[in-house]
DNA sequence: GCCTCAACTTACCATTTGGTAAGTATCGGG
DNA sequence: CCCGATACTTACCAAATGGTAAGTTGAGGC
């Protein structure tokens, strides 16, 4: 099925699970080449160096969440709604792709992982982040709120949404899989709640 | 000041430090006993190995969540308000201290880092989200949910708290310096905020 | 004075890591 | 049929890392 070229995409897939898995520096090239079945250079071949990999990684990332958010801002609903939509697509994804959000607090919190030194360099998912704070300001309850009240509160949805999926395989370690089952069914309805709460 | 066996104290210190901006595997020994300012087989005659330092980080920081929570638990005060007081104290510490949630997340995130290979060994921070949790079903809201949708609100609310301290660096570098002195001032209520709506 | 033990230090080592150099196989175009 | 580009491969390397071995230093007990 793959015919060609499949191979950058698939680099690109397992890279990402493993960075959200173990962080950038928990993971090696090597690591990821063997997992796809090709040699460490082959990696290098298609992404200069470990730091543009985890760059093409975050660009990836970025463009999955803006694409989520642009979905949920189609018609001209309302913001909340707006929202809702967005958060229910992001919490529905992130049970079956765990690495996502695991990713995204990652970068959240490690502020500068691979810089090439440069200052004008784009910042990662600052193209996501920027538009979802718009939203939010467009809410009735954050239409009259300062910027960084509506980056607060974005940050606070996002860390409430992603906490529980990120940690997912962790939790089943913690408490045992079933419990963890049951927190795949919670975990909509509470975002939901959360959001319900908050705007 | 500092006169004697001070140094495993400040081992540990630079360790949670930097084990919370770099993680496990971004972290070398050396590194550390360098801020310090000793050899880096200092480190290792203290805690024996880079495992078992990360381990006692991790006590030390169970330690000090479950002290906080505890001091919100002190008097016969109903559940709202001693999660009001906890996380009252998190975040104020958070806010100066953001190594703690960052080291919080990264630990809920990265499930299992430093395991010895025994199954038996005891799960970190385990002891404080156990009892968190149980505060979180003693509130009346939650008297009669389940355990795991407690687990669910207690990660909500753990992440939504923690989010924007342990990201605080990186949003200065977004957004500039003058945005995250805001938050700093708007996060406490934020989190009030959330707890009312959520409790 | 001497023994012991904690608290280190300098040397050293095996492994892993990111990265370079150079070679090979396949394929489409001229 | 050759040319160049793409998509890799094997070999190799310098640096960093976690960890071991052995030595040194100073204070307290006997």
């Amino acid at each position: 099925m793959p015919a060609v070229a499949q191979t950058r995409t698939r680099l690109l897939q397992v890279a990402s699970i493993r960075l959200a898995e173990r962080g950038y520096h928990g993971t090696s090239l090597a690591a990821v080449a063997e997992d796809v079945g090709v040699s460490k250079q082959a990696l290098l071949h298609y992404f200069g160096s470990k730091a543009l990999l985890y760059c093409a990684v975050l660009d990836q990332l970025g463009q999955d969440l803006l694409q989520m958010l642009f979905s949920a801002m189609q018609d001209g609903q309302p913001a909340e709604q707006q929202l809702d939509s967005f958060f229910a697509a992001l919490t529905a994804r992130a049970v079956q792709d765990p690495w996502l959000p695991s990713l995204l607090l990652r970068v959240l919190i490690e502020e500068r992982a691979a810089g090439s030194g440069d200052a004008a360099e784009p910042l990662p998912l600052q193209d996501f982040l920027e538009p979802l704070i718009a939203v939010i300001q467009a809410t009735e309850r954050f239409k009259a709120s300062s910027f960084a009240q509506a980056l607060a509160t974005a940050l606070q949805l996002l860390g409430g949404a992603c906490l529980f999926p990120a940690a997912q395989a962790g939790l089943a370690h913690r408490f045992g899989p079933e419990v963890v089952d049951q927190l795949c069914d919670i975990s909509p309805v509470q975002i939901q709640a959360l959001l319900a709460a908050r705007l």
